[in-house]
DNA sequence: TCATATTCTGCAACAGAGTTGCAGAATAAA
DNA sequence: TTTATTCTGCAACTCTGTTGCAGAATATGA
């Protein structure tokens, strides 16, 4: 079955089109043009999004409100997951395999204060951290900032 | 000298009075009745708060705009920092000893889903992260959401 | 205590982010 | 091809955050 990471870089322009609507199709999302679009805007660009990065690449096919609502809807399908650091909120693709139900919910992100551009760091894991007593976690999330390979 | 978490629980009112005037002098501001009320606020409440909280609190003595203003120039001075999670943004107190020239800059917070309240986790450490090669990290911040004490 | 330079505040106006309702368009499935 | 369902665009709105400016308040030195 189709995972998001699996998608190679020199991928055809057909096979991507089957992949993404094999995407949408897993978790039971109509293929649109507006929906692929965005998709495949955030497996090309690699990095998190935000709202207004999607409208300046995709503003002038799409409602605005419509951006807002496909990234609401895959936010609840488990496509993408929030990115927060102080500048805002961006989004980005879940690389695991996450859906309505379950959700991976241990990221780090790294944002570049150089090029301002934030990441997943993938395969990493946050290391545990003895909290107080009465303390029960359930979900991490660790932002790094400093400077990126390509900007060091 | 004056450090916020320095102010005990049980301050008489004149006391505290003279510490908020205190801690606005070290960190070369005026004392206006609006920023000693938002520094109380901060030191009762003791969790991250956001304008909104505040504008509720004070929100009827002062204009929304000099809230904003005072917790930008509180930010600047060192005196509170940004706390993000997947709801947006508030502010904290910094507990360590910060000035516009240092800043303590890494932090865990806790966010608690069922009260929704988040604090400032003091005197934990983040663990090492070891990153891929090239990342060179400046700052962390950890985001922990789950139960709190309190709700547990 | 008073005068003055400096800083703060409130108001108005604005920009941007995000949401909602609704009618018409597009999609999936029979 | 038909039909039920879902998606989109438009308009209008709320909420968050910012800027410029004039008048008010503060700190400082006399």
């Amino acid at each position: 079955m189709v995972v998001l990471a699996a998608i190679p870089d020199n991928y055809t322009k057909k096979s991507t089109m089957n992949e993404l609507k094999e995407t949408l199709k897993i978790h039971h999302l109509r293929s649109t043009t507006c929906r692929e679009d965005v998709l495949s805007t955030f497996i090309k660009r690699k990095i998190a999004l935000s709202h207004g990065d999607l409208e300046g690449a995709l503003g002038e096919q799409y409602d605005r409100v419509t951006i807002y609502r496909t990234l609401k809807t895959f936010l609840e399908k488990g496509i993408i997951h929030k990115v927060l650091d102080d500048e805002g909120l961006r989004y980005a693709l879940c690389s695991h395999r996450c859906s309505e139900e379950q959700h991976q919910h241990d990221h780090i992100h790294f944002k570049c204060s150089e090029c301002g551009q934030t990441n997943c760091l993938e395969n990493l894991h946050i290391p545990a951290v003895s909290l107080p007593v009465g303390y029960q976690p359930e979900s991490f999330n660790l932002l790094i900032q400093g400077v990126c390979p390509k900007c060091n």
